[in-house]
DNA sequence: GAAATTAAAAATCTCGAGAAAAATTGTTGA
DNA sequence: TCAACAATTTTTCTCGAGATTTTTAATTTC
């Protein structure tokens, strides 16, 4: 997760095998196949992934800077744990950083922003519709992900940008971790709609606060959920 | 840089290869021995650091999570470019998050925490007297930077703390770029004072006004040398 | 003389094996 | 039964050497 970010928007895929372990650790780590405070044996996960014992261990130096992976010392490496606590932080900092880098966005946006902004809208709302059956689940994470990416995509500031980035993939694993307890009861459409819309017509306040409103939900139902089940993923 | 911290403001010192190298790279870059944009070539910096191929690529991994090194597909590692305007989006940045944490711990901050910061201001003050002759400038460097961790330490938000050290170093790594153009004009005691006496009075709002004036005067004077000397120093 | 093609050189990326440290297991003694 | 100690196993950390790729230099051609 380089701040020198990959070309606009591009998806530059792969070229080495330590950026290719890198993307397959993350995937694996967000979406849970490597469960929070696991250990990382270099020995073992080499040949899962293919690679080398050294390639594998620059992978997951590089995780470091998501702070997805953490290490000490001569004690190897471990799958980042996860807390209440955590979420909560990330939660409120995102809010922060979020709502600032949106009005920025709002403030500054031009018409080609205008319009990259409603085809994400569509895009994510397409995905939305036959996501029913929870197959096209990683479909609508990715637009998900673009959607929230374009609606700050105007600001000028790149830092803001990059670690947003950082607590948007955090926030993810978060997210990850409880849908498999509970189906969404929320309308997330209906709040993505109206962030569409005083986006465009370049209401920031109202927009900041869908947004604050947006990212707290999510937190508050994990938070619920938790609540019901405390024995079950509670780590350090 | 990573985000679970070495346990509470202790200087834990590298147990491994890989953390001496990362550090004596960190500071060659910070300290301008590695100058902005300039290619790390590993079979050539193994030796000056002492290690191996693979440890050092290690540390330059670890590097990134910084900022301090980018990377690029099949063509190694580079120091990271510095430019006026990146030091304006830190300089920002900076601003608003550290406000925002200062803000934090002065409400929350404890009878141990004044303590801690009294104590820190003293030690900045001792170093900041003897700091005549340019040699005691590493000490005071490192006060300085306990001083800015101490004033925020009782903020909740490890991310904000984890965000605002990565932009500290980044800072600080401007900061020494210019400072062999011109001996500091201002009075950054007087600065560090009153900032003190805002935050021992409780005064949030002062404070923080106090702060993003400390934080954007070193970037506005930074500015103006750029401005006389247009064709030095400027990259990408 | 300049552009394009080709050959040589350098650098990156990758792997497997060996030394050092940590974790595990088994043993001994009160 | 439990704790402390010692030997074994496992794992991490580290290095040097080989395969690709990029960069540089030289040669050819227009």
């Amino acid at each position: 997760m380089n701040i020198s970010a990959p070309a606009e928007g591009l998806a530059t895929e792969p070229k080495t095998l330590v950026e290719s372990a890198y993307r397959a650790l993350r995937r694996d780590i967000i979406e849970g196949r490597l469960a929070p405070g696991e250990k990382l044996r270099v020995e073992h996960l080499k040949d899962n992934y293919g690679v080398g014992a050294g390639t594998l261990r620059e992978a997951l130096s590089l995780l470091i800077s998501d702070a997805l992976v953490v290490s000490q010392g001569q004690r190897g490496f471990r799958v980042a744990p996860v807390s209440l606590k955590d979420f909560e932080d990330i939660t409120q900092t995102r809010v922060m950083l979020e709502c600032n880098a949106l009005r920025q966005s709002i403030a500054m946006g031009d018409d080609a922003w205008e319009a990259s902004l409603l085809a994400a809208f569509h895009r994510l709302a397409k995905a939305e519709e036959k996501r029913i059956g929870s197959e096209d689940r990683e479909e609508w994470e990715e637009r998900n992900r673009i959607f929230h990416e374009v609606l700050i995509a105007a600001c000028p500031s790149r830092w803001l940008k990059h670690f947003l980035s950082i607590l948007y993939q955090q926030a993810e694993r978060y997210r990850r971790m409880s849908l498999y307890l509970q189906p969404i009861p929320r309308d997330i459409h209906v709040e993505h709609e109206a962030l569409l819309h005083a986006a465009m017509n370049r209401d920031a306040d109202k927009a900041a606060d869908i947004l604050s409103e947006h990212i707290r939900l999510t937190f508050r139902s994990i938070q619920a959920i938790q609540a019901d089940q405390p024995n079950e993923k509670r780590q350090a």
